[in-house]
RNA sequence: GCCUCGGUGGCGGAAUUGGUAGACGCGCUGGAUUCAAAAUCCAGUUCUUUUGGGAGUGUGGGUUCGAUUCCCACCCGAGGUACCA
């Protein structure tokens, strides 16, 4: 029998939708088990090889899951809201819920072509206002509550009111914004109900403050980082610059330290773990606060070396502060706007990553040592970054390098304050072993006494205190986009007011333009009904604002990360309309048991929500405050793209073998579906996929055109897109699945290349001659003998070791041996191939599924126990070669000899003395290593 | 720049705690079968060589009887870097 992979898969899929085969219960006497994958952005593009990598390695580990008797929960949707469809609609003015429902349906079809065991009962999508609905709702929660830092969570805002009743903020222990001012209750009582509510906001989890964005003026959009190259931007190349605006923020800073220690709790990929560790970035240090000269102000920095303090020569500020104009001198004002201007051009990431230009100028003002009462001189540098800290550095160039640079630049004296060290050539960083000098009273201390006697001080004269810093940010959660969430909030008296949950959810209004509007709001300020009635409590025309009863609505709308915080909660009850997830669902399936997604989302997806979990977790409302028990990163498949060479300003191209002859050359990428594997292009087919090859001339060489290649990130934009389409068609789903497994560690980044594909298809139809050779069916009731048993069972050992490692590379391996050893050995007994089967089932389910039924099973292979290792089988015959010589005096004992180290010596030596090896020598030394190998020295 | 990960034949990759580097697959070479091709099967395949051997896991050092594995420095590639998802 051929292969007949098409008929049988489109069989099999038939089946399980047709029965429902993975549909799951939220009850079970079974345990349960939660396998998530990371739910996709439905792009344009369609689905690509890369996507299904981790959906067939879940897919594995469910199916094998099932067979292990355990109630699987297995769900897929959309992370459907998002920048892609929302520019698509700006350049073509289809509404982003059409082409977005369009493009779920193309990724449906791909992937049930897979054949995955998704339960797709459960299928959910971001953008549906049921989903959201209650991602507004937790929005609404975290604006009612605030975090205590007594109890160490999250509080209803109205406890911190009757606080403040009680006894003001003096004594409240509450993480707020800062620069918040402190009240007794009388004036509490005393403040007007907008200035109340401009105070609470200060503590609410999330909040409204100013923070700057890229704003493109020409394109009258804001912009992310990633849509900016070297200060324009991508599309167009238009120039970029920082603008403020009032934005919501979440208040992430609260969890910091529960965010960092619960990490211990967690199986994530300990690489995984150290980057959201440093991206929290605790650093424990001291505050300390310099008075400005001639100024009623201070200025506070954070230090992790307060130890240095005496050695402090000058302050550098972030250019950006706006304290900055206060404290410049009238003759610096020219140099220091001209320098802020340009700060102003540069990005962040340019700023941190260029380390060899020193810049910086001189304000004029000065600040006090806090204890010497020195003048020192304050500059500002774009090295020094305004959200990071309090965006001022003590700089003290004897301990820092980049201070040191400044330094010497500048020619701003370098105060030695380490004894016995040299500080001619660069800073000192060390603290270990290291003994202060010229201190004052510090002189003498080592580090880390000096660094508490130090603290100690600062907290007496009131000019500072030790404190814990963090890199962390609060998150900016407004977005200046239509193709988001809105943001259940009306605006009154200037002040945000919350919907309720009954008003939820708040649906996006209808726009006829996606873009903001020409007086710069965002895109929902086109909308002509966005109104909040307050009495009828709807959506009403925004004529109707009238400042008693209907307001205006907010026009931001969520990030992406707001949906996907939460999501995987609601796969276990996707359908409530009374609450985000109904109790019974919630306690039977509690959280995640194992998650299968991408590491590029450490910092970003993996952090928020693990944020959002600990939110509802201190309000009771989930029962862990982690989601994700274990995780697994799967890396990333690169694309291989393919490259012409132009000659610039002509329309003649190279082929790749004539690139020597040409002095210069432009590389022109082409979409890789133009190339046949021998990376020969398709002219013809070039010359229709674009115009501009309309009148192009190519030089070839012998007849033919060939591209380069280059490996990079798959992506429609860089025309190197696989689509696992086509293989599908002439492999097969299940050839795909192993192959992806095939091709390299989950974890690991991988290029995508199709050459190897046929030894994964070979191997399938070897698997399936076992059962069938020319056309008949071969299974026998042999009883198999021990060769044959030993292989069974040795490849369920393999297999069994290698999926629970997510190992499924070296797993396809035992495949491939396993079926190339029985084929050899000519066996067709049903007693092997049976077993077999089961554990092929979840790389090949289709065909195994298949060969299942035709071994007379009634039932689907699915909900089958898996084989186990009958470990008899695999006990070594080892009498035929106790030791072995390979001449570099090394042996290889086999170990079930169970020898003594002695004895072991013993058989050696007696082995030698037939050989030409030994000559009487005697060994001066051995090294036995336990079930390795014997090194001898004479 | 910073954080995280990776670098092994022509290619994708194997290699328990440091112990015979190159499993398995692709490709290539030769053979069988065939009128021929496809398919299938068998054998070989790190490089080099004077056929004794020598070299070899990004580069340069170090630790060790022994290093792909551990340590130090560097080079190259990928991901993230706070509004791509």
């Amino acid at each position: 029998m051929e292969y007949d992979f098409e008929s049988i898969e489109k069989k099999w899929q038939a089946y399980w939708a047709k029965n429902q085969t993975f549909k799951v219960e939220n009850d079970s006497d079974k345990p349960k088990y939660y396998i998530l994958d990371m739910f996709p952005y439905p792009s344009g593009a369609g689905l690509h090889v890369g996507h299904p990598l981790g959906y067939i390695a879940s897919d594995i580990f469910a199916r094998y899951k099932r067979h292990k008797g355990y109630n699987v929960l297995h769900p897929q949707g959309y992370d459907s809201f998002g920048l892609p469809a929302e520019q698509y609609a700006i350049e073509t003015g289809q509404h982003p819920a059409k082409t977005t429902k369009e493009n779920i349906s193309r990724y449906r079809v791909q992937l049930d072509q897979m054949g995955f065991s998704f339960d797709w009962s459960r299928e959910l999508r971001t953008s549906s206002p049921d989903f959201y609905k209650w991602t507004q709702w937790i929005f609404l929660l975290l604006f009612e509550h605030y975090y205590c830092k007594t109890i160490n969570k999250a509080l209803p805002i109205t406890n911190l009111i009757s606080n403040f009743e009680k006894e003001g903020n003096y004594f409240v222990n509450a993480v707020c914004s800062p620069g918040t001012e402190n009240f007794t209750a009388d004036q509490w009582l005393k403040f007007s109900k907008v200035k109340k509510e401009e105070i609470l906001l200060n503590y609410r989890l999330t909040y409204l403050s100013n923070t700057e964005v890229n704003w493109c003026a020409d394109l009258g959009t804001v912009l992310a980082n990633s849509e900016v190259i070297n200060g324009v931007s991508e599309r167009g190349g238009y120039p970029v610059t920082k603008k403020k605006m009032r934005q919501w923020s979440m208040r992430i800073c609260a969890y910091a330290e529960r965010l960092l220690s619960d990490l211990d709790k967690i199986d994530w990929p300990d690489s995984l773990k150290e980057m959201q560790r440093n991206w929290i970035g605790k650093s424990i240090g001291a505050k300390v606060l310099f008075q400005i000269e001639g100024f009623d102000q201070k200025i506070e920095v954070f230090t992790t070396r307060p130890d240095t303090l005496f050695g402090v020569t000058f302050m550098t500020l972030a250019p950006e502060l706006d304290i900055v104009k206060t404290i410049t001198h009238e003759e610096q004002k020219n140099e220091v706007n001209n320098y802020v201007e340009q700060t102003q051009q540069r990005s962040q990431r340019e700023r941190m990553s260029d380390i060899k230009s020193i810049t910086g100028v001189f304000t004029g003002s000065y600040v006090l040592h806090p204890f010497t009462g020195e003048r020192i001189p304050i500059w500002i540098g774009d090295y020094v970054l305004a959200d990071y800290g309090t965006g001022a550095v003590m700089a003290v160039p004897c301990g820092d390098q980049r201070d040191y640079d400044f330094a010497k630049k500048f020619n701003i004296p370098i105060k030695n304050i380490f004894k016995g060290i040299s500080i001619d050539k660069e800073a000192y960083v060390n603290k270990e072993n290291t003994i202060i000098d010229n201190s004052d009273f510090l002189t003498n201390l080592n580090c880390p006494d000096a660094m508490s006697r130090i603290i100690e001080e600062l907290e007496n004269k009131e000019c500072g205190e030790g404190t814990i810093n963090y890199r962390l940010r609060d998150a900016i959660f407004s977005r200046q986009r239509y193709w988001g969430e809105p943001i259940p909030i009306y605006h009154k008296d200037k002040l945000p007011q919350p919907l309720n949950l009954d008003d939820l959810p708040l649906k996006l209004p209808d726009v006829e333009n996606y873009l903001p509007t020409r007086e710069g709001f965002p895109p929902l300020g086109n909308a002509h009904k966005w109104a909040w009635d307050t009495e009828s409590r709807t959506v009403v025309e925004n004529e109707k604002i009238d400042n008693k009863k209907v307001f205006p609505l907010e026009l931001n709308t969520m990030p992406v990360w707001a949906g996907s915080s939460w999501y995987f909660y609601r796969y276990m009850d996707p359908y409530n309309s009374d609450t985000f997830v109904g109790e019974k669902a919630m306690n039977y399936w509690q959280d995640v048991d194992l998650y299968l997604g991408g590491s590029e989302h450490a910092t970003s997806h993996l952090f928020y929500s693990r944020f959002w979990q600990k939110f509802l977790f201190d309000l009771k409302l989930l029962p862990v405050d982690e989601y994700a028990k274990k995780l697994i990163n799967q890396g990333m498949i690169l694309g291989n793209s393919a490259f012409i060479f132009r000659k610039p300003g002509t329309q003649e191209y190279f082929s790749k073998d004539l690139l020597d002859s040409v002095e210069d050359y432009d590389p022109i990428r082409v979409d890789v579906s133009l190339v046949n594997l021998s990376d020969e292009l398709d002219i013809d087919r070039l010359r229709m996929w674009q115009k501009q090859f309309d009148t192009a001339k190519f030089k070839m060489k012998n007849g033919v055109f060939k591209v380069g290649r280059e490996v990079e990130k798959m992506s429609k934009s860089k025309f190197n897109v696989v689509n696992p389409d086509r293989i599908c068609e002439k492999y097969g789903a299940d050839t795909l699945r192993m192959y992806e497994m095939f091709l390299g560690p989950i974890e690991q980044a991988k290029p995508w290349n199709t050459s190897g594909i046929t030894g994964v298809h070979n191997f399938l139809k070897k698997y399936l001659r076992l059962f069938y050779a020319e056309n008949r069916w071969i299974v026998n009731d042999k009883e198999p003998n021990k060769k044959e048993l030993k292989i069974l069972h040795e490849t369920i050992k393999r297999v069994s070791i290698d999926i629970e490692n997510f190992s499924f590379n070296t797993c396809v391996s035992s495949f491939m041996i396993c079926v190339n050893e029985l084929t050899s050995l000519n066996c067709h007994s049903r007693e092997i191939l049976t077993p077999l089967t089961l554990l092929l089932s979840p790389f090949a389910p289709h065909l195994a599924e298949e060969v299942w039924e035709k071994l007379g099973n009634k039932t689907t292979i699915v909900y089958n126990s898996f084989p186990e290792v009958n470990e008899s089988y695999l006990v070594e015959d080892t009498k035929n070669y106790p030791v072995s010589f390979n001449g570099k005096m090394r042996f290889t004992i086999n170990l079930s000899l169970n020898l003594d180290q002695d004895a072991i010596k013993k058989v050696i030596l007696e082995d030698l003395r037939t050989t030409e090896y030994l000559q009487g020598k005697t060994p001066k030394k051995w090294i036995i290593v336990p079930n390795k190998i014997i090194n001898i020295v004479f």
